[in-house]
DNA sequence: CAGCGAAAAAATATCGAGATTTTGTGTTGA
DNA sequence: TCAACACAAAATCTCGATATTTTTTCGCTG
């Protein structure tokens, strides 16, 4: 079931019981923007839409408040969390400190599998990309796990248990933060060439120069939604 | 209640539901080791134990898996979760990654309050080791809550909730293994030194020395844990 | 119109019963 | 002796009823 530090156990197998198989929808469909952000979550009202049990929803809403991605008040319910530029800072920029030391520490450790393994992810992604630019159905969600996936084995050959769980719970955060920002205007900037450089430095074992690639590529991201007209982040007001 | 980036309400606050009451109340006792390492926790003994219903005692144990104090398999309980040399190694140094730029950024940002509070602390931390060598009643108890707040006043102007927020998850782990081996084997040094070096470099705002001295003082209890005989660390094998 | 209090409606938190799953024990056969 | 199976006991998970709390609505007063 549940173990915090292995490195979402959830999404690699069926959920066991129903509070997990609720917390995944939930969480997916907060992250997706269904709940937006400060939105009351009624566990008498989310129990018929995610056909469980008050007692179960509730387990999962509480899971959810650990993922941050839930607030909750001791007998006044459970909302989405909020958004706001600041935060979005504060994750990205906490990215790039655990990211870059997970990607030096993988660069210092990794074998061959790793690599293969990143080679294969990037590959995939890069697939992705090009189903985006032709704007297939479905393109988007697929970009997102590939690029999910991409980023996870970059850092899979860092040994430390705590940076991946932590960088799990900030990476997570940032799609939402993506999610919700690109609906409303999409970033021109070529990822797929940010994306090559930074597998190409991580194979040619240079850490410095891939760290700086991570660091700057995870920054763009924060340049971008600074460009948001500021009304977008009022609606996520802390109540 | 409970928002999973706000540095530890549950103890700021009086519980405002049994479910916040009970997870205090096993955190507390996890954490001091009445509940071992690997040991099975039954919710239909611990409902007794801790006087709530069966429902409510899942919900605080889900919050004890989100610090990775519990670990739990679907449909096959809860137990606390192991201990071991390699993770309290990755804790103690993915803190010292954590705590350094924490202090950076709050040297870089403190004010004068700031200033203030740090000296508060480490007053207070100082008369607990006064009552430590005096052998007190409850002196430990006292110390290692002087120890916590002076940790966290060191770090308190930094702006990023995010690090913050990991910095309490981790230090909580280690003042469990703390706990757990001074139980064991009380570690001959010269903590109060440590700490003043430490106040006396960051009052001077000097980050690279305050850095430095922090990262040893982190890492130093790595080094005492380290020579704790390895039978220490095998009760606590993942199951 | 604004503020207050009371009552009604809605929602939350908790508990324990019941269905389901897991664990432990005993028996049998090779 | 060991493995497989059956069954009983223990434990887990889920649901919905109920007590409690919060929110909303309504009426009254200044």
């Amino acid at each position: 079931m549940i173990d915090a530090t292995v490195s979402d156990p959830l999404e690699a197998d069926e959920p066991k019981t129903l509070v997990e198989a609720a917390y995944k929808r939930l969480r997916r469909d907060i992250i997706e923007g269904m709940h937006p952000p400060g939105e009351k979550l009624r566990v008498e009202h989310l129990k018929e839409q995610y056909d469980v049990g008050a007692g179960t929803l509730r387990e999962a809403l509480l899971l959810l408040v650990t993922d941050a991605l839930v607030v909750g008040q001791g007998q006044r319910g459970f909302r989405v969390a909020p958004i706001s530029l600041a935060d979005f800072e504060d994750i990205t920029r906490t990215r790039v400190l655990l990211e870059t030391e997970a990607l030096r520490q993988a660069i210092a450790r990794g074998n061959e599998e790793w690599e293969a393994g990143l080679v294969g992810a990037f590959h995939r992604l890069s697939r992705a990309e090009q189903k985006l630019a032709e704007h297939d159905p479905g393109a988007t969600e697929d970009w997102e796990k590939r690029n999910r996936a991409f980023h996870e084995a970059l850092i899979a050959a860092c040994p430390s248990r705590w940076i991946r769980h932590f960088q799990h719970i900030l990476y997570q955060q940032s799609e939402r933060y993506r999610r919700i920002s690109l609906f409303r205007q999409p970033i021109p900037r070529d990822i797929h060439a940010e994306h090559q450089a930074l597998v190409d430095a991580t194979l040619a074992r240079d850490a410095t120069r891939a760290t700086s690639i991570l660091s700057e590529h995870i920054l763009r991201t924060l340049d971008a939604v600074k460009q948001m007209p500021q009304d977008f982040f009022a609606r996520g007001k802390r109540p």
